[in-house]
DNA sequence: CAGCATCCGCTGGGATACTG
DNA sequence: CAGTATCCCAGCGGATGCTG
């Protein structure tokens, strides 16, 4: 194994033609962003890692229910874009740390202005939700 | 099929115990915001969206590359989390219109913020890559 | 300790066909 | 026109086992 770096997937961003102003290369980056950071542990490990540098198994506890396999993968995709360090202590047993690159901690400002707006509006999508799915029950009852 | 909308899948986030601050929390509806919008193109339908509002085939068109499948199950999601209103006009053929709710509106500023980021720092990840791949295939010309 | 390698289930997303 | 219903596949994320 090894070019499956090569490839970060990042949502292809369709033509759209008549969008005019900053569109399709605005969706591209975002999704250039979001497949990095838009799954499942990235932000967390960021997040962890802005708090202070930790190593493998230290991130690995943090983290609690994630797997190695997993845990190697997210970091290698964060090395790869950037956002963090890989240094690698030869001793026996072996020691590696991580730590965020000043990309990585500058990542952390609009993440984090995500994270405030979703912790805002959290209530509102809630019951936007609750709404939604006591009307489909509704009508899927009503179909009964 | 009926209740697929019941979960949203939202990226469970471990307890990672020790970190105090704003950790789980965050973490959390970062997951729950980016689970929504992070998806291949709800960002781009919320941005289309923002333009002006469209009906089905509209968006469709615009998107050029997607599926109705997707398409429907895209819209669904933002509805439900109340990012979008669906309003049916019962004539013949159907027509159905999309819009934005001021939620919808209101996640359009750090969803644009992220992507600015995201442009300004389109080069630096780039290069990034290219170091961190030359590298990856040095090694593994190296173990050859 | 910090990893690869392997196997595996689940879901996101696409293609196609059909309906009110 | 705006969907539903099916089938299908690729890839993520997880579990387990092995190594330098």
């Amino acid at each position: 194994m090894k070019p499956s770096h090569s490839k970060v997937t990042a949502r292809s961003c369709a033509p759209a033609q008549f969008v005019r102003h900053l569109p399709a290369d605005l969706c591209h980056s975002v999704g250039e962003v979001l497949a990095r950071v838009g799954d499942k542990w990235s932000i967390l490990v960021i997040y962890l890692l802005s708090q202070r540098d930790m190593r493998f198994s230290e991130l690995k506890r943090s983290l609690g229910s994630i797997s190695q396999k997993v845990l190697t993968t997210t970091l290698r995709g964060l090395e790869r874009d950037g956002y963090v360090t890989r240094t690698i202590t030869p001793v026996i047993p072996p020691r590696v740390d991580y730590a965020l690159t000043r990309l990585g901690r500058d990542a952390l400002e609009p993440v984090t202005e995500l994270a405030m707006w979703a912790l805002k509006r959290r209530k509102e999508v809630e019951a936007a939700r609750r709404v939604f799915d006591a009307k489909a029950s509704r009508v899927s009852a009503t179909a009964d």
